[in-house]
DNA sequence: TTGTAGGCGTTATCAT
DNA sequence: ATGATAACGCCTACAA
C-alpha cells in the first residue's frame, strides 16, 4: 500500500485497484451494463462487499447533469388529504431510486417562490406541485423552464403546456347533491370552503348543476363560504340553521368541513343523519371513523399522487412525451351521515 | 463574446466573466464570506440576476463532502401521529436551507435497510428515523458510522451511543390513569397496542404503577392487545364488554384505537363518557373531532420532530456535542369522553 | 480584497 | 471486454 489512506470513503478508485480493474469497469458493473464478463462482475461485486462502498449519486448526478430526485410541494401535511397524496408517491417511487424532497407552503406565495428554487438548486429531476392559489401561469412556464418534468395536481391552472392530474370536482359535487336528492331533500346547502377558491367554484357549479337537473330552482340553492376550520364552520353552520326554512341537508366543500360541521349540528342540538343530512367531499380515512360515518365522495387522493409520479417519471425517460391533463372521477361512499340505512 | 454558449446552464464561471472577476470571488459572494467589498458583492448579485444563475449543490455537496440533506424515517405518513412529527421537522427546517428526504419502512426492517441504504447514497448529512420494532443495535451503529448525526425518536434503543428524543410513555399511561381514578373509577382496562411493543410495555408499567398508587390490587387490572385497525379493536371492545364484571373506563393504547373503541362502544349501545370512559394517548388533531371529544394525553408529536432536527442541525455544525435523550412530558387534554363537564 | 489551480467521485468518449 | 482521461460545477488552500 504506498498511498497512506486516511480511513476516507472508499470510492471506485479504491474498488478498481483492488479488483485490478479500471475506474471505467467498475462505474459499467454498477449500472449492470452488461458488457462485462461475468466473472469480471462477481470479482468487483465481492470488492465492494468487503470495502462497504456507498455510490456517491451527488458526483453521478453532477457528472450526468441530472438527479434521481423529485420534489413534491404541498400545502401542509397534516391534512390527511394531503398525507395520502403524499402516500401515493410514496407508493409510485417504491422499487424505483428516486427520492422525493417533501415541501410545504403554507399556501404562501413567496414560500412557493422560496421552496421551488431551493428545488432546483438541488437539481431535482422532476416536480409535483399543488400549486398556491394565486399562482400565476408565467410561474409554471418558468419550472418547466430548465427541462424537468412538472406535474401540477389538484388546482388546474388550464394551461395546454402544463400537465395536470387532478379530481373532477363538479362531477363530486354533482354526485354528492344528486344522492342527497335521491333521498328526498329539496332544501340542500353547500357549506364551506374559500370564498374565491378554484376548486369552491367548481364544485359548486356540479352543486348547482345537480339542482338544475332536479328541476329544483337556483333560487332556493343557498351556499356558505368560509376557512375550513372548526371555529369558522360553527358560525356557517349557526347561520344555516337559524335561516328562516332551514336546509335538511348539505354538501360540504370538504371532509374536515363535513366532520366540523357534524360536530356543530349536535351541539346545537340537530343529530346528524337524523334531523340534517351531510355529505363530505375528499375520502379522507377520518370520515369512516367518526359517528355517524361520514357519507362522502372520494376524490382518490392516493391515486392522484400516483399518477403524478408516473406522469413524471416517464417523462423523465423519454421527455418528448406530450402534455397530459389526467382527470380522476370521483365516487360515491354512502356511510351513516345521510341516515342511510348503511351502517354505521 | 467569443465563445458560443449553447444554451447551457450558467454557472459561476459565466457569472465570473460577465462581473469581470474571478470565479473564487463568486463563491464567496454566494457564501455570504463577508469578505468581498460591498460593491463587488452588488455587482455579481446583479449579474447573477441578468443571467438566471441556479446554484449547484450537487457540485458543493460533492466538493464539501457533505450535504445540506436530511433523512426523515417513518412508518406511515398517513398516520396522523407521523404527520405531526413531520409538520414538526418542516417546522425547525424552516429558514435553513436544509431540506429532507421523507422515506417509509412500512414497518418492514428490510425496507428500514434499503432505505437508509438509499439515503446514504445521497449523501444524507444526518437522519431522523423512527425505527422498526426488531431494529438490532447494531444497525444504529452503523447508522452513525459514517458521521452523519443521527436521532432516533419515540422507540428508545436505550443505546448510550444514540441521540434519541422521545415522550415518556410510562408517565402519559400514568396520567391517564390517574385521571380515570379520580373520577372514581375503580375498574379500569388497559385497551389496544401491539402485545410485543416497546411502547406498549412502558404504557401498560405506567397504567400499573397509578393503579397501585390508588391502593388497586393489580389482579383486577386487565389489558387487551391487538393491532390497532378498526376492525381488531372493536373485537378487543367486545371481549372486554362481555366480561362478568366490565369496566367502566379504559386507557386506549393511542388515539385511533380510542376512537374506534369508541365507535365500538356505541354499536353495542354504550354511550362514550356516559356508560363508559374512554382515554387515548397521542394528542393528533381528530381527537378534538370526534363527539364526544377525545379526552388524551398529548405526546407533542411535532415537538419530537423539531427537538430531533434541531439536535441534528446542532451536530451538523458542531460534530463534537456529547450524545443526548430528551424525554418530553405528556400532558393531559379533558375532553368529554370521559363524561366530565369539560365540553365538548 | 481578489485570483489561480487542483480535486471532490462519477461518467462519457475514445482507444485498445 | 476493458482502460485512460477529461469533464461536470463548485470550493479551498495558497498566492498575489
Amino acid at each position: 500500500m504506498t498511498k497512506a489512506r486516511t480511513s476516507q470513503k472508499v470510492t471506485i478508485v479504491d474498488i478498481a485497484r483492488e479488483a485490478q480493474v479500471s475506474t471505467s469497469t467498475v462505474s459499467l458493473v454498477l449500472r449492470k451494463s452488461g458488457r462485462i464478463s461475468a466473472e469480471t462482475v462477481a470479482r468487483v461485486h465481492e470488492v465492494i462487499r468487503k470495502l462497504g462502498y456507498t455510490y456517491n449519486r451527488n458526483a453521478a448526478n453532477l457528472r450526468q447533469q441530472k438527479s434521481q430526485l423529485i420534489g413534491l410541494v404541498i400545502n401542509d401535511i397534516r391534512n390527511p388529504f394531503f398525507a395520502e397524496v403524499t402516500s401515493g408517491v410514496q407508493q409510485a417511487l417504491e422499487g424505483t431510486d428516486v427520492m422525493f424532497f417533501l415541501v410545504d407552503t403554507k399556501d404562501e406565495i413567496d414560500e412557493q417562490d422560496r421552496v421551488c428554487r431551493s428545488l432546483r438548486e438541488f437539481g431535482i429531476g422532476g416536480l409535483v406541485i399543488f400549486p398556491v392559489a394565486s399562482t400565476r401561469k408565467k410561474f409554471f412556464r418558468d419550472l418547466t423552464a430548465d427541462g424537468a418534468p412538472v406535474c401540477v395536481i389538484l388546482r388546474n391552472p388550464g394551461d395546454p403546456q402544463t400537465n395536470f392530474v387532478g379530481p373532477d370536482n363538479r362531477e363530486a359535487a354533482r354526485l354528492a347533491t344528486r344522492h342527497l336528492l335521491s333521498l328526498g331533500h329539496r332544501k340542500i346547502a353547500y357549506l364551506g370552503g374559500e370564498a374565491e377558491g378554484q376548486a369552491r367554484r367548481e364544485r359548486l357549479e356540479g352543486y348547482h348543476l345537480a339542482l338544475t337537473e332536479a328541476a329544483i330552482p337556483l333560487e332556493t340553492a343557498v351556499d356558505f363560504a368560509g376557512k375550513p376550520d372548526r371555529d369558522t364552520t360553527a358560525g356557517l353552520v349557526a347561520r344555516m340553521m337559524s335561516r328562516e326554512d332551514p336546509p335538511t341537508a348539505a354538501v360540504c366543500h370538504n371532509d374536515n368541513v363535513a366532520i366540523s360541521a357534524m360536530h356543530s349540528l349536535r351541539a346545537i342540538g340537530k343529530e346528524p343523519g337524523r334531523d340534517i343530512c351531510i355529505v363530505g367531499i375528499d375520502g379522507i380515512p377520518q370520515g369512516a371513523e367518526v359517528l355517524p360515518g361520514l357519507t362522502t365522495v372520494q376524490m382518490h387522493g392516493a391515486e392522484i399522487g400516483r399518477r403524478a409520479v408516473q406522469l413524471i417519471l416517464a417523462r423523465m425517460q423519454n421527455p418528448g412525451q406530450p402534455i397530459e391533463t389526467v382527470t380522476l372521477h370521483p365516487e360515491l361512499i354512502i356511510r351513516g351521515s345521510c341516515g342511510s340505512t348503511a351502517q354505521p
